[in-house]
DNA sequence: CTGACCAACATGGTCGGACCAAACACCGTC
DNA sequence: GACGGTGTTTGGTCCGACCATGTTGGTCAG
């Protein structure tokens, strides 16, 4: 069982973002909620310390008012993403477009500055795609090892930060709608020995324009996943 | 006067971050903490939920646990750039890497689907740089205009919300290096032209270069400043 | 009727003490 | 030395209370 205040944050949470309180207006008092809850005060209060470094909610002596939704933490695109039994399909592309460009910057960094060793240690990542006979899972875990490993070897501490944050929140949300993904080996095979090879001779430009292909690719994986997982509704339960 | 659970909370954050509590070890009992900060324990917990929402421990039956700080939130980096009298150079030069690059996404996103308006107010903000008169003020608050329209434009939520919460960060800590900085107005406007013409003939590839070669100009400005005030210390006080 | 002022009320912030279930540490048993 | 049980510690929750401040509504002078 999760606690209760992560019961009452998570509620109030969703009430929030759905819009059942508008922004600028007045959430009920800490003993109304606490009523409503039926839970104590403290509980309530520790669910607003929640909401309140999510940024959903500004409290103060007063009263608490609700935020604008483009004034919260990062963490609210987990909340966004679980709202309604599929997530928003721009939202879903909004992230695909920041993530890929996060892990763009990182290869950047990793052009730019990385020792030889982690150039190598990439390259290794990079030829996974080379065969082609990688199943859906196995080609899954590959891409998020590329990416993860792109970001580590970045050494940039809020990159990584931003692209955790973003993936951890992104990637439950996505992982009933693998069943549905059908990639391409040939293509991701293809853009990967030419990324491979921008590395080998550390061109900048090149590896950018190879990342990107790469990224891109595996943005319309996913978009095209999504979509058909759209077409295809009511299998949410019997996905495991 | 600030809370009493704000100031728990921010000394927890200040000794975690600076390694008085090595990652994976506990921290003390709330009991403990309300014994040492002469609090009650309500306001500890509040504290500690607020340290758990800022991912730099891990709350469970059993005791409080310190996690590492690449799984910190995002909100960390202001704690980070809070210790010492001058921020780490380093982690300023990561952030100005990331904001670039997101002001970047934002700027091909809108020259790919912006509005043809959008195209034009945005042209409005590059054209406040090519009057080379403007003092160090103006000029500043005139890139920060054109970044945040930049994003507005973007119609990206989580890309406006990094940026937003990375900026919100940033620039308290950067305050205080207004004063050395040294804008070289003259390479502001050569950039802004070549942006402009870029903008008006939505040209991606054109975009992309001439916004980076903008936002170099602007890191390399900031790092400039950054280095000059390093190299004459001890004037904190008197900079207002 | 309008506007300024003041008192009563509501709200968040803090306190002290208490109980529970689960995790942990210790110790004797085998 | 491995194992199991027990007592302690820890976080999670509850209750009731007090304070300072913000809000509200009503009163009164203009």
């Amino acid at each position: 069982m999760t606690t209760k205040h992560d019961q009452i944050s998570d509620t109030l949470t969703e009430d929030i973002l759905q819009g059942r309180y508008r922004a600028g207006e007045r959430l009920p008092s800490e003993r109304d909620l606490s009523a409503r809850f039926d839970a104590n005060r403290g509980a309530v209060r520790e669910a607003m310390k929640r909401l309140e470094q999510l940024g959903v909610v500004d409290v103060q002596p007063g009263g608490a008012r609700v935020k604008d939704t483009n004034q919260a933490s990062l963490d609210v695109i987990g909340h966004l993403l679980n709202q309604g039994d599929l997530p928003d399909r721009d939202l879903v592309d909004q992230i695909l477009v920041v993530i890929n460009a996060l892990v763009s910057i990182a290869a950047e960094q990793l052009v730019k500055s990385g020792r030889d060793i982690e150039i190598e240690e990439m390259r290794g990542f990079v030829k996974a795609f080379f065969k082609q006979e990688l199943n859906k899972e196995a080609h899954s875990l590959a891409r998020i090892a590329l990416m993860q490993k792109m970001l580590q070897s970045s050494h940039n501490l809020p990159l990584q930060i931003i692209a955790r944050t973003l993936f951890e929140q992104f990637a439950p949300s996505m992982a009933p709608l693998s069943a549905y993904a059908r990639v391409d080996n040939q293509r991701f095979a293809q853009n990967a020995k030419i990324l491979d090879l921008a590395l080998e001779k550390r061109d900048l430009a090149a590896v950018r324009a190879a990342f990107d292909a790469f990224s891109e690719l595996n943005r319309e994986t996913m978009v095209a996943a999504f979509d058909l997982a759209q077409s295809t509704p009511g299998q949410e339960a019997n996905s495991l």
